[in-house]
DNA sequence: TTGTTTTATATGTATAAACATAATAACGGT
DNA sequence: ACCGTTATTATGTTTATACATATAAAACAA
């Protein structure tokens, strides 16, 4: 194994990964040190500690200082899934889209959703019901509340044009916020809505977003039967 | 607007990610280029460099070589979902674990599973279904096919006393793999095993993984009614 | 033995300087 | 106006050097 010189950070990446790979170092062994593999491969430390942290990053490694680096031994692998906006989700698939306002009002929310946003008792959020399709056939559902407060510039959107989903994403760039992915089975208002049959399994995405300001937006994606979310890994 | 010096990179990458968030820097904007922010922050260009290197990766930032930096416009955000070994996942949440093989047999495997594992026509695969409980409950029902051709050591294997699922873990760093969400109805083998009621919304993934050999393993898991899986973004 | 302090060490970060690379913008000829 | 060539420039990477920081391990004290 001659390893020659590897002198770019993507080299030496590959170079760690194969020896992985081919249980040159197995999974909870200690890996030399960032000198010592910099004396071997002919590079900086620099080179190699950028290799490194990128595959520590990924969960591949476990490094700690003074202890040292060692291959992970149960390496929690993660799935990076993108989010994109639904429009470009459908157009990116080559299938026509179109975008349906079903309902847009301010109401009082339901209790879990006033919990999720933070909101106070008796308190009015906007209340926006669409439908997004694919093909002219039901894509996805989507029922979203707004909290007005963290964001006045939304009496201005105008939601039979553009979707809440899409104004939201070009026109708050938010700072954090969670997804949870289930499954639930239709109920009438699905089967309706999206024209499925009764308790067809149906994927569904929650997901609340916020700023330094509060919660803007909890909203619930409830997909037509057959939806996949699909990455590598 | 006194920003004193920002000398490492993470005090950095707030203040841009600040200026991003109160719209200083609007999305579709340029910022200004490394060298400017670097005397501005009074630190070094590859400080800069660090910080916004994080970002671009995030999808918050789009760079580009000679063009330069910008806020991006529709930040496709990416949401990093840790896929554990599913015993940690379980003991991880405070709950009893529990595991029970329900079958291992050579078969020969159905067209869709024959397509995905790149296997020959008559070839016979390794079927190992099982059923991982938590508080003595079923948790997640296993359906896994195992190409022995890529790992002989898998006849060493004890399913009685490991899951397939944690055997190869820990046996067999892999390459690559894709994961694929979405949901299903309760059938009637479903409800059987998982104790559920008829037609429920089930969350399902299906997972493959290969190495340079080929695929190792495709397997199916099918979750209980109410599982979710959480991120934050 | 047990708990506390010191020391050694591997990773982590910052810096300046140099060169590589991609891609825009300017130029020049037809 | 069009097309190919050449500068220019912002990001990307590598290097050596220095220092910061966490922490395992050794030394020490109770």
């Amino acid at each position: 194994m001659t390893t020659g010189e590897l002198k770019n950070w993507q080299s030496v990446q590959d170079e760690v990964l194969r020896r992985i790979h081919a249980r040159q170092w197995k999974p909870g062994d200690f890996i030399p040190n960032e000198e010592e593999l910099s004396r071997e491969f002919g590079c900086a430390r620099a080179t190699v500690n950028r290799a490194l942290r990128g595959l520590a990053e990924s969960g591949l490694l476990e490094r700690k200082r003074k202890a040292g680096t060692r291959v992970a031994l149960s390496p929690v692998r993660k799935a990076i899934l993108d989010i994109p906006v639904i429009r470009r989700e459908i157009e990116g698939k080559g299938r026509a889209y179109r975008y349906l306002l079903l309902s847009r009002e301010e109401a009082v929310p339901p209790p879990d959703i006033r919990a999720r946003m933070q909101s106070e008792p008796g308190r009015k959020l906007l209340h926006v019901i669409s439908l997004h399709m694919a093909d002219g056939r039901p894509y996805v559902f989507e029922d979203r509340w707004i909290n007005p407060d963290t964001i006045p510039e939304i009496h201005e959107a105008d939601f039979e044009r553009q979707s809440p989903n899409e104004w939201l994403v070009m026109n708050t760039p938010f700072e954090g916020g969670d997804i949870t992915f289930s499954a639930i089975s239709a109920s009438a208002r699905e089967m309706t809505i999206l024209a499925c049959k009764a308790h067809e399994g149906l994927f569904v995405i929650d997901r609340s977003t916020w700023t330094g300001k509060g919660v803007i937006t909890s909203v619930r994606l409830t997909f037509a039967p057959g939806y996949q979310m699909h990455t590598d890994i």
